[in-house]
DNA sequence: TGGGGCACTTTACATCCGTTAAATTAGCCG
DNA sequence: CGGCTAATTTAACGGATGTAAAGTGCCCCA
């Protein structure tokens, strides 16, 4: 049974591993130099969060979960509007998140490749109930109120649109291209704006479970 | 000083890491197994190719010498056609590619992030000489030719392109959605048909060189 | 006042990666 | 046959990660 630590020591590990990693960018800090500049021993850390991956998954949900950026998306979803701006405010505040989150975004990209707990933390931040979930919530909505074409999957949809959103995406432009935020949100936009309008994008070109067929 | 190793054992050890990470999935595989699976101590791997790191640098261009699909995109690149058949061709040759390196490529990028040697040759082989390039040059053929809207910006529209063809769409759509690998490549052709009928999304905003001016 | 429990620290160890140094092996040439 | 060289192996070490066990200090309660 792991050991218990106490709150004020867990967010005294997640500050600092923030401000070390994510606002110095030392994206290759250890795990003795992080739990340094929290004050505490590596061994608390360890009990913390299991191991340097699972810090950054909570550190990813952390901030999350202090974000107005994702209680805007949140409060889209849940809500009934179902519009091309209802998709495009869903889309903007993600945006304005996302180069806050980068850092830490991408270094659990790169983690979940090799550790399955980090994958499936991935996988549900990005998948399960998160961005493509928000996706297709509100591509379904639309769908339902005659805002998207009959034809057009809102399923795939959300996949093509999630493929155009994430932290990669980000990376190439942003990072790697020199590309300013604001022409880096209009090409995301426009971009959506083109998928809407073809739904032969969108679909399935065959059954995915015919048995015995290819 | 570096020690030689023979061709052939470099051979060897490339050969043993594809089929073990590539062919097999072990993405996780250390240094100590691959070298066992080559039939050769760890020393001499790392007078191979330095590190870890540096295995998989040599693993992906290996791969590219291999390709006859890099071959079809370089034959692209030094030829005088300038369309839009002749991007297509160019990209249905990097999708034909993609899902034979993709398993090398994804570890290429998640390591590029924190190994300067890997970023180097990540970047070598995305932007600088590599897709971007060959992208790039096909566009400006096309914009000198006439072939495309005369304010595209062939340089943003091949990051922008370049930003729809990482292995990063393929992890998302094929491996983690389950699309078809036919949906997938309609998917990447159909968005670059409409980033072809959208200048303004190519347009630089703002001058980026203004001193005082945001 | 003493004991128990909780949260955290310290200590020690195993494994892996990467590095350095020395030894070994095999083949070639005079 | 002996010497030399290149290629490879073996051995040892340091640093980092992760794990396990024991120690410490503080607080609370009977």
């Amino acid at each position: 049974m792991p050991q218990k630590i106490s709150p004020e020591t867990r967010a005294a590990i997640l500050d600092a591993a923030w401000d070390l990693m994510a606002s110095q960018g030392r994206l290759d800090a250890g795990v003795g130099e992080i739990a340094a500049a929290a004050g505490v021993s590596r061994q608390t850390l360890f009990y913390a969060f299991g191991n340097r991956a699972g810090l950054l998954v909570a550190m990813a949900r952390h901030q999350d979960a202090k974000s107005n950026h994702v209680e805007r998306m949140r409060a889209i979803v849940v809500g009934e509007s179902a519009d091309v701006a209802t998709l495009h405010a869903f889309v903007d505040a993600w945006l304005d998140y996302l180069p806050e989150v980068y850092p830490v975004a991408m270094q659990l990209e790169t983690n979940s490749l090799s550790d399955p707990d980090v994958a499936l933390a991935w996988q549900d931040r990005f998948l399960g109930e998160g961005l493509r979930f928000g996706l297709e919530r509100i591509l379904e909505r639309m769908s339902a109120s005659g805002a998207l074409a009959p034809d057009h999957h809102p399923g795939r949809l959300a996949d093509l649109c999630l493929a155009l959103l994430v932290p990669s995406a980000w990376r190439i432009l942003v990072i790697e291209c020199g590309w300013r935020v604001e022409d880096f949100v209009a090409s995301r936009r426009g971009l959506l704006d083109a998928l809407l309008e073809r739904p032969d994008l969108t679909r399935d070109k065959a059954p995915r479970s015919s048995p015995g067929n290819a």
